[in-house]
DNA sequence: GAAAACATACCGAACGGTCGGTTTGGAGTC
DNA sequence: GACTCCAAACCGACCGTTCGGTATGTTTTC
């Protein structure tokens, strides 16, 4: 943290990770501008020069902050040089066995956004869309590449089976956010899991 | 409507009706009860004499307006007298061709504030939670007559494959909130119910 | 059965705290 | 000395909440 006077990259660094945590535990209304400058030792003027408003700050959280380690995190799974199809089940896998009470109890950061925000801001909609969108395409094309394999059942649409997987985790997060229970969201990922094995050409 | 004075049974409930609508569109935080009053034309001490505060009313929208009608509804079509597996899918075939832009626009109210409450107030989150669990619990119970029935395959768990449920609904209603797009939303349903197709006993 | 006493339903102006945003000025750097 | 970067005091609107008060209806008392 350290950061010392006249370092911008830093000061504008932590008051992005201290929104970015503070948005993720309470939501974007709830989260106080106060609050994040006293976390961070930040100063009101130092905040308001390095973004325009509290909207602008939350909007800088999503590009810069959510984005980016979440569709890494996904991408660097896709690809792991097994067949895509493995490289899923895996990656569901591990996400699966790395569900903590901790992990559920404040849910998806841009799936909470997302929910929060899509009927308020448009913008705050288009931005969080644009990243479930590439999260889908990651998705879609490792299928596709499995299909190309050879290694899909025919009549298997890797676009729609794409959607499907992120409506099933979006789903099974929020589920267990809301029932606060690791074990609700494991059971889900487990059965979306055996869904994605069927779809697996039996020769193959 | 046409509340007039000293109906009190009325007053409280348009305050619900009300509160209830704009609590879908704008989440809770961002409903004002200034909002609420100019709709319904209701005084601010004649709405502080039905609810303590407006936490109270949103507590109340839950229990009183979302609650009932949203489980009756399910009850209703997995008890339509068929085999409950068919019954099942029938709904969420209803639901799927129902989906429209309308719909998907602002989510399920349930969802909403479950994302948006659940890290904030607690009380919330456990009255929401309890309709989530009595939803899983009518699914559940279909499928366990589906089992009893000798309709599904051997090694299919009710209560994980209707928490599977529960997560694709919502993380399909979600996922096509953020999109805007109908189609998300019916093409996941469509995908669940395959999911469901494949439970059933080949011999059955 | 009328008046008194009370309860319920409702009114709306005003309060008070929060919080996003502004202003002003100073310190460091080129 | 101009520009970036930041500090601290301050502003003002919004909004949930309060509260003194009125009106209508019901119960009690004589």
């Amino acid at each position: 943290m350290s950061r010392t006077a006249h370092n911008p990259e830093a000061t504008r660094r932590a008051l992005l990770e201290s929104a970015a945590a503070q948005i993720h535990r309470l939501g974007f209304q709830a989260t106080s501008l106060d609050a994040i400058l006293a976390e961070t030792g930040v100063s009101k003027g130092a905040l308001y020069h390095h973004f325009a408003t509290k909207r602008e700050l939350g909007l800088a959280v999503v590009d810069e902050v959510y984005r980016t380690p979440f569709l890494d995190d996904w991408r660097a799974g896709l690809n792991q040089g097994g067949d895509p199809l493995t490289d899923l089940l895996v990656l569901l896998r591990r996400k699966r066995d790395q569900a903590s009470l901790c992990t559920v109890q404040h849910g998806c950061p841009l799936n909470n956004l997302a929910q929060e925000l899509a009927g308020l801001d448009e913008e705050f909609r288009r931005r969080i869309e644009a990243v479930m969108r590439d999260w889908r395409l990651l998705i879609q094309d490792a299928l596709e590449r499995a299909r190309q394999a050879g290694l899909l059942r025919p009549g298997v649409d890797p676009a729609r089976e794409a959607a499907f997987v992120v409506a099933v985790v979006e789903g099974a997060t929020g589920t267990a956010k809301t029932a606060q229970d690791p074990q609700l969201f494991a059971d889900t990922l487990a059965t979306l899991e055996e869904h994605l094995l069927a779809l697996r050409l039996r020769s193959a």
